[in-house]
DNA sequence: TTGAAAGCGCTAACAC
DNA sequence: GTGTTAGCGCTTTCAA
C-alpha cells in the first residue's frame, strides 16, 4: 500500500513537503503541489488514519455502546432510529461511528474506559443502559465525553437526551380524563430503566392533578415486553373489571394489552381505552390504531450526536437536551360510555 | 493516557518486556510478568489499539457500508436485524465494526477503497447497494475483502449472501395455485435491486410452472414503497377487477396493496389475496395478518460476518452463503371462491 | 529471560 | 518553500 514515502521518492521531494501539500497547506509550491497530487492518485494513495491519528491524538471517530442491538429489538424500531439520527449527524460532521461489543465474552471483560480508550474514540453515544449496568458508574467517573439516551446523568464530560417523561405521561392521563375515565390504570417498564419512574411519577401526577385516585395495585410491571404485558394486562383485566383505560410506558406493551383485551372478549376502545408510548412504526399499523406519546426518536438519536460533538468542541454548555413529545391521537381512546 | 513506556519505567524493565508480558508471551520471568500487569492495572493503562494495528498492519475491524441508514429503513426491520446479525458474530469473533458514512457529501468524494484503506479496515459488509451505484465496480475491482448482502457478485475476495429469490416467488405462486387462484399479478421493486430481477424471474417460472398466463401489463413496479405500490396497485386492481392475487415483492408493498385494496371495498382475502416478502415485523402485526416469504434477516447477517471472516482467515473455500426462506401462511391468503 | 534498536506511516517544530 | 529530525505507542528481530 502506497505511503508518503513512495510519493515523496517519485516527486523527488521530502515527506513533509507531501504531508503538507496533501493537507492543503498554503506554504507549497503550486507545482509541487500538483506533482504530488498527480503522483498520489497515479499510485492510488490513501492516507493511512491510523498512522494519522497516532501522532495527531485524535481519531474522528465516535464509540456506540448500543445495549438493544439484539434480536428483539428489531420490533420497537427505537434503536434502530436512534442510531440513523445518530448516523446522520456524524455523517454531517465526518466523524465515523465504531460499534463496541458488548455482547462478546470477551468484550464484557474489559472496562468501559478501557473499551474506549484502546480505539481512542472521541466521545461516546450509549444507549438502552440499565440502572444496574456497572458500566454506568465507570461512565460518570471516566472523563471520556459521552452523551447517554434517556438516562439523567450530568458532569462535565457527560450529558444526555431524554424526552420530558412526567409531562408526556401527564398528556396521556389528562386526555383520558377528558375522555371521562376515571379508573385509569398503568403498565410499567421494569424498575431499572430511568424512564419507568418518570413515567409512573408523570402518571400520578397527572391522576393527582384530574383529581383521580391513584390505586397502587392498579400500577403493575410489564418488563417492557409485548407477552409480560399481556399476561399482566390479562390480570388486572380480570381482577378489576371496572378498569376502562390503560396507560401503557411503551406501545410494545400497549399491543400486549391490546391483545389480552381481545382474548377476553373487551373491545377496545368501546370498552377499553389504551394509549402507549413512543410511536413505534407498529403503533399506526396495527388494528385498531394505537393513540399514543409519540417521542421523535431519529431526533433524539441526531441530538444526541450534535451535544456530544459540541461538547468535543467545547462550543457547547449545556449538557441536556430535552425533545418534545405529542401526543398522537389514533383509534384505541374513546370517550368513557 | 498511560503507556507501555511508563509502566517499563515503574517496573524498571525495557519496553520489550513490557509489550511481551502484556501480550502473554511465555518467555517471561513469572516474578517480572506479575509486576508488570500489576503496575498496568494501578496506573490504568490501556494498550492504543491504533499503534498497535499500525504495525501489525491488522486492526480487527470490519468496515459496514449501509445504504437503508435512514427514516425510511426503520419501517421494515430488514437493515436492523441483518445489522444484528453481523454485530453478533462479529463481536463473538471479536471484531469492531466501524460503519461508513456515505451519507455525508464529504465522503461520497472518495472512491470505495479510500474509504476502507483509510481505516485499514480488513473487510467489509455491504448492504442495500443498488445495482447502478459506482462503487459496485469498485467493489468488485479491489482486492478488499468483501461480503455482499443480496447481490451476486463473487471473486476471489468478494463473496455474497441472498436467499433463493426466485424459489421463494415461486412457493408463493405455486400456493396462490393451490387456492385455484388463476388470475395473478405481480407488483416487483425496482430494476435497480438485484432480487427483483429474480423475484420476477421466480414469478414467471411459478406461473409457467403451474400452467397460467403470464401478463406483462400485470407486473408493475411498486418501487419498494409502500405508497407507490398502493398506488399501483389501485391502478392495476380498477383496470382488471378479474386479479383475484397479487404477490408483492416486499411486505412493505403489499401493505400498499392492502391498503388500496381496502379504499376500494375489496376484501382480503376474500375478494382478494395477497403474498408478501420478507416477513418484517408488521407482516404479523397488520390486520388481516401478511402470508408472506419469510427470509431470515438476522440469519442473513450472521452469515455474512461469518463468510466474511471466513475468508479473512482463508478458512473458507466457498464466496456464496444461501440462506433458506420460506412461505409464512397468515390471513391474507385465501382459497378463490 | 531481557534489552537495544529499528520501524510502522504520519505530522510538526525548527532550521535553512 | 522545503528538508531535517524527532516522535506518536507499539511490536519485533537480533544480540546479549
Amino acid at each position: 500500500m502506497a505511503t508518503i514515502k513512495d510519493i515523496a521518492k517519485l516527486a523527488g521531494v521530502s515527506v513533509t513537503t507531501v504531508s503538507r501539500a496533501l493537507n492543503g497547506y498554503s506554504d507549497v509550491n503550486a507545482k509541487t503541489r500538483q506533482k504530488i497530487e498527480q503522483i498520489a492518485k497515479e499510485i492510488e494513495y490513501s492516507p493511512n488514519a491510523l498512522a494519522r491519528s497516532l501522532v495527531m491524538k485524535q481519531t474522528r471517530t465516535i464509540g456506540l455502546l448500543v445495549s438493544g442491538l439484539s434480536r428483539e429489538g428489531a420490533k420497537d424500531n427505537i434503536v434502530f432510529d436512534v442510531l440513523t439520527g445518530i448516523n446522520e449527524y456524524c455523517g454531517a460532521q465526518d466523524y465515523d461511528l465504531v460499534l463496541f461489543n458488548t455482547t462478546s465474552s470477551k468484550q464484557k471483560e474489559k472496562t468501559y474506559a478501557q473499551l474506549c480508550r484502546e480505539r481512542r474514540v472521541e466521545g461516546v453515544i450509549v444507549q438502552g443502559i440499565k440502572k444496574d449496568d456497572p458500566y454506568l458508574i465507570e461512565i460518570f467517573e471516566s472523563n471520556i465525553p459521552c452523551v447517554l439516551i434517556d438516562v439523567p446523568v450530568e458532569n462535565e464530560t457527560t450529558g444526555y437526551i431524554t424526552t420530558d417523561n412526567v409531562d408526556g405521561s401527564m398528556k396521556a392521563v389528562r386526555y383520558l380524563a377528558e375522555l371521562g375515565h376515571t379508573n385509569i390504570a398503568m403498565i410499567n417498564g421494569h424498575d431499572q430503566a430511568f424512564v419507568s419512574k418518570e413515567r409512573r411519577k408523570g402518571f400520578e401526577l397527572g391522576m393527582l392533578e384530574q383529581g383521580l385516585p391513584i390505586r397502587n395495585d392498579w400500577i403493575v410491571n410489564g418488563e417492557y415486553a409485548e407477552l409480560k404485558a399481556e399476561q399482566v394486562g390479562q390480570e388486572l383485566l380480570s381482577e378489576y373489571p371496572e378498569i376502562s383505560a390503560v396507560f401503557c410506558a411503551s406501545d410494545l406493551m400497549a399491543l400486549g394489552v391490546m391483545r389480552a383485551a381481545k382474548q377476553m372478549g373487551k373491545k377496545v376502545p368501546e370498552e377499553l381505552s389504551i394509549i402507549g408510548y413512543d410511536d413505534i412504526t407498529l403503533a399506526s399499523y396495527v388494528t385498531p390504531a394505537l393513540t399514543t406519546i409519540a417521542q421523535d426518536t431519529f431526533r433524539m438519536g441526531y441530538a444526541a450526536a450534535e451535544l456530544l460533538i459540541g461538547i468535543l468542541k467545547q462550543t457547547e454548555e449545556s449538557r441536556v437536551r430535552l425533545i418534545e413529545n405529542e401526543l398522537k391521537i389514533r383509534e384505541t381512546t374513546k370517550e368513557k360510555t
